[in-house]
Formats: structure tokens, C-alpha cells, sequence
DNA sequence: TATTAAATAAGAAATATTTCTTAATTAAGA
DNA sequence: TCTTAATTAAGAAATATTTCTTATTTAATA
């Protein structure tokens, strides 16, 4: 997602670009991995110091419902990441050898905590069975 | 880690194994991946009702100080997961060619939300550059 | 530049998480 | 079975997260 297109999208849905908007819409592209909420407020507030963590809230909220973020819940916790249009991850089944793609990439939570490598590429394979194949195994 | 060897660990550390205490153990024993405090909160107390929230945490902290339990924080959120002395995820240095071992496994973090495929197995490999190699690629 | 719907900051309110205190209970060894 | 240090439940307290209300400001378009 280049910004140009999410910007195109915040039109096309009569949203605003505003400073704070903006803001948050650059912190996410320049992110490879996902943020909570709290991280990328005190992102924001390094710009902003007057920020409303409301404003974080509901920006971040408002640019999941337009395709913009992808949202997931890791225990407690709402954590947010740029939408990818390209799946490198796969999951095969090994019965059927149906190729089902991953729209999440496990290693985005870890890539904040890695900090002793430049990761330049990265493969995942899963194999396993599928869910019509988890029952009829041979 | 079996079963009686975390349970050899709390003697040797004169801590007792309460039911509540056993009953975290199996758990996480029979868990692939990450769980927040809450989660085992709400597992603990469909056998233990009156559990309180506070004993939890308490034994999750003591056996993660034991090194039963590995804690992770993704966000703002603590999380558990046994802790694994296989280490089969490993990031490659394209420059010096070090192997280096990654203690976690990315994938844990969303096994849970995986159901509709049963996972067999997987790989991760990861290329890039140590920190040696970082500053000096060529 | 004037208009207006959208967005904001501020602070309060509602929830949720985590830690602490205390008195009662219990596992483990003598 | 007795003793005792470890552990527990309960509830309060301290933090942290998330949502809501309101008055003000502002981006976008005419």
C-alpha cells in the first residue's frame, strides 16, 4: 500500500487528511511489523504533544474499516499493521496439496524485537492438513 | 520440558505444587502456543471457580522465573508459552555466514488462531545480516 | 473567504489489568 | 498427626486501556 492509494481511499470515503491523520498514516507505512495502540500514540505525541490518544483510537479504528490497517488481537491486545496485498506465506495440505494463503505473517510481531539482524528476506512453510482433509487422513 | 522435570524444578526450588499450580502446568503443557494471563485465567477457573486472578499471575511469574514458562510482551500485553530447548528456527547472515538461533518461534504467537488447518510441521528461515556484517555488507 | 461536516483536545467515565494486604488454608516433611 | 513456611482467596488499591461527551477547531469545497 503506497500512501497515495491510502490517501485516495480517505476521499473516496469523505475523511479528512489531517495532520494528526496523516501522521499516523506514515508511522504505519515506515512499520514493518505490528504496533499497539500505545506505541504508536507515543509515536505520535513526539510530533504531537497534545495528541488525544482518542484521536489515535479513532483514526486507527477508521483505517481498519476502510482497508487501509489490518487489526488482530493478540491476547488482550489490539495491534495494528499496514495492509499487505502480496501473500508470501503458505500453508499446504498434505493430503489434498491445496495451497492456502496466510494473510498474516507471523514474523511481523516479532520484527520489533529483533534487533541485532537486518532481516532482508524471510520464507515460511507450513504443512499440515486441510480442514476437508483433517478427518480422512489417508 | 515434561512434565515431572518442571515439576522436579519446583521441589528443588522448595515451592510446593498446589492444584492450582498443577493445573497452570497442564495448561501450558498441553498448549502450542503464546497465551495471555487472561486466557489461563479463564481456563483455570472452568475447574477452579473461585481461582483468584492474583494466584494466577503469581504462578506464571514464579515459573517463569524457574524457567518453566518463557514470557514474552507483544504490545502491552504479557504473554506465556513453555519453554521449548529445540531450537529449530535460525537466521542465516548473508555476509559472514554465521547461523543464529531464535529462541522464540514466530508462529506460536498465531497458532491459536489458526482452526481450520491442522499445522504438522514448519519451517522459518531468515537471511540477512548480523550485527557484525551490518555496517560492512560488501 | 464563507460554509459546514468532520475532526479535534480535554477531561470524564467506564473497563480492564496488575499489584498489594491480610487472614485463612494447605502441602510437605518431621 | 503436627508443625510451619508457602500458598491461597478476597477484596482493595493502583495502573492502564478504551470509550464517551462536549465545546472548539479545521480541511475541503463552493
Amino acid at each position: 500500500m503506497h500512501k497515495q492509494e491510502a490517501i485516495k481511499k480517505l476521499k473516496d470515503h469523505n475523511y479528512k487528511l489531517t495532520p494528526q491523520r496523516e501522521l499516523i498514516l506514515d508511522i504505519m507505512l515506515n512499520q514493518q511489523g505490528y504496533l499497539s495502540v500505545r506505541e504508536i500514540y507515543e509515536k505520535v505525541k513526539e510530533v504531537f504533544p497534545q495528541v488525544s490518544i482518542d484521536t489515535v483510537y479513532r483514526n486507527l479504528s477508521l483505517l481498519k474499516d476502510i482497508n487501509i490497517l489490518n487489526e488482530t488481537t493478540i491476547g488482550n491486545n489490539i495491534m495494528y499493521v499496514m495492509r499487505k496485498e502480496i501473500h508470501n506465506h503458505t500453508m499446504r495440505c498434505l493430503k489434498c496439496g491445496k495451497i492456502f494463503e496466510l494473510d498474516i505473517c507471523p514474523l511481523e510481531l516479532w520484527i520489533n524485537q529483533i534487533k541485532d539482524f537486518e532481516i532482508v528476506d524471510h520464507k515460511i512453510e507450513i504443512v499440515g492438513y486441510c480442514k476437508d482433509c483433517m478427518s480422512n487422513k489417508n
